[in-house]
DNA sequence: AGAGAAATCTTTACACCGGAAACATTCCGG
DNA sequence: CCGGAATGTTTCCGGTGTAAAGATTTCTCT
């Protein structure tokens, strides 16, 4: 990458796209800032300006891959479908996405990579949070002794979705496909909470 | 450290512990060959010999991790008590486990850092696996229709708690009591499959 | 338009890191 | 008891993040 003017343009951008491609291809080990700014076309020390130190870019790529995984399940979303299918679609987007994005992934949930009080951050966080928090909803999780229970099915359904995830992304699960498909944890999901009406 | 001797005598050992000292107190960014060697009190080029490089010593502190995690798990369940509570107890230990050591279990499901085909490694992973499994057998997931509903259960309820403890770790949760109390999900967990019998 | 301030990028230097290679010391089995 | 194997040290190398100081461009204010 060779460029004609002193300042780049729009270099906090171009680091941050690729900074995720290198992440992709080779993984956190292959995240260096000197590798990063040597592909921008940059002196080693020029991110800094924009984001601090390497903690501070780590942090816009987490934000970064948040908007990414929030796009990816809304891209995917049925849209003439019932709650229990449209949920069901955005579980099996949510565990295609990091699937696809394992080390991306990764840095999104690694606090001490990453700077959790970043305002970018919580808020890309808390938007991707909400597409399943609102699908959700239209689930009965509650027990007339439990009113929090509602809260507590999707921090539920949120921490199963998660956890089988990076399960798999950890080769911890053999991907037997007859018991670890992702459809598979996909279907019986809904089955946790009572539709309302049924 | 001071030693007299010009080996160690159990320099192997001395590592895996004071690398996951060293683990706990300042997490992964703390830990190197040369602070940890020094630790110890040897040259920072001694691990080699007992662990080829960076990652064998990784894989060993996993490895252990895997071992502490299935024992303080081992160690909380009560003796005398309904399969559905000893379940209930082992998630709670499970949670409560990452939670006081989350550098450690991070690192266990760092497949990056790890060699995941470590003999070491893929025994003690599936020895603390083997205590959910084992209680979660005595629950019924089946349909007629879904004859390895079993095994998907007890992934689900891997997925549950490693989902919820990581969640937890990485800060994303607050841990309001009333709605992320551990407690709460340990709770609630076993109501996902039918007791036999009820 | 022009001057000073601010933003952006480079160069240089430093401490730390993991790993390879050659060497020193000790242990252990024939 | 001796020679090879195991264990530990020294030295060196390329690579890393960051701090500091200087160069260049852009912005702001009059």
């Amino acid at each position: 990458m060779e460029r004609k003017t002193y300042h780049h343009g729009d270099l906090k951008t171009a680091l941050v796209e690729a900074g995720i491609d290198i992440l992709e291809a080779e993984g956190l080990k292959g995240l260096s800032l000197r590798s990063l700014a040597a592909r921008v076309g940059v002196s080693h020390t020029a991110p800094k300006n924009h984001f601090g130190a390497m903690r501070g870019l780590l942090t816009a790529l987490a934000a970064e891959g948040f908007r990414r995984h929030a796009a990816h399940m809304q891209a995917g979303l049925p849209p003439d479908a019932s709650d229990a299918e449209k949920l069901q679609a955005a579980m099996h987007g949510y565990v295609a996405f990091v699937e696809a994005h394992p080390h991306l992934y990764g840095l999104m949930f690694s606090p001490d990579l990453v700077d959790q009080d970043s305002p970018d951050l919580i808020e890309a966080g808390h938007a991707s949070y909400l597409i399943l928090e609102d699908l959700a909803r239209h689930l009965d999780w509650s027990r007339k002794d439990e009113p929090e229970a509602q809260v507590r099915g999707e921090i539920m359904l949120w921490s199963l979705v998660h956890g089988y995830a990076t399960l798999r992304q950890s080769g911890k699960l053999p991907l037997s496909p007859r018991t670890g498909a992702v459809l598979g944890i996909a279907e019986i999901a809904p089955r946790f909470g009572r539709r309302t009406g049924d």
